[in-house]
DNA sequence: CTTTAGTACCTTGCATTGCAAGTTACCTTT
DNA sequence: AAAGGTAACTTGCAATGCAAGGTACTAAAG
């Protein structure tokens, strides 16, 4: 189906700011990160996820703490650096300067300015 | 610069619903498409809107017609077909769910639906 | 007529990156 | 001991944005 890699397509490259949007509300593990993206209807996948945190902690935006589970391997928890809101923050702000290009092209008329 | 990079990510994926967007407002040449785009701050090159339009023409959602230019050498029109609206249709509704999706994690508390 | 400049089309090759699939390791239960 | 669940991570492929280069046509300058 055309649509559904359509879709996926445009998935890339919000990932990176969705992903320290998630960690920025609290310290979350890989797990974690994966089902509250699912939970927004953002899938997103192990072999995904895993190298994307690789870089944002090698860029020094997420930082991480072993921890003890209860039952089962230990958990990596990510965090936000002071660096990581800071990027966070400008990711938002291109966002939305996206969304309102988008917006200006596909409805020229609703210029609200 | 790390946020300039970042951005740029974010445009992939857009980019063919942008471009199908900018063609089905009135036929355009390639020249015209990258200006229009330009104008609503959505950068795109060459080298990057001739593969895409190669593709789209491949998957039957773009058209065009060639044009003697007054000045130049004559000038390729694209426009959509009857696919390209209904896949642009599709587009659309993806990218407006990404951006809900988007809503909702980055500011879980506003759910307005 | 030849050269230069401008416009428009298109191709090649590289680097990035999302993702499927596979691997390792730890803990619990049978 | 064996089996199953959870968690972290790696490898290799395919897609694709983009810089850089190339071709062709017209018009103007020398």
């Amino acid at each position: 189906m055309k649509i559904d890699n359509a879709t996926a397509q445009m998935r890339k490259g919000v990932l990176e700011m969705c992903i320290l949007a998630s960690v920025s509300i609290e310290r979350k593990y890989a797990t974690e990160i994966l089902n509250h993206l699912k939970s927004v209807d953002l899938i997103v996948v192990e072999g995904t996820l895993y190298p994307l945190l690789a870089r944002l902690r090698s860029a020094g935006l997420v930082g991480y703490e072993w921890e003890e589970s209860a039952s089962g391997p230990p958990r990596k928890y990510y965090l936000l650096t002071k660096e990581g809101e800071l990027f966070l923050n400008e990711l938002t702000s291109g966002w939305n300067a996206l969304h309102n290009s988008v917006k200006n092209l596909i409805n020229p008329k609703s210029k609200k300015s």
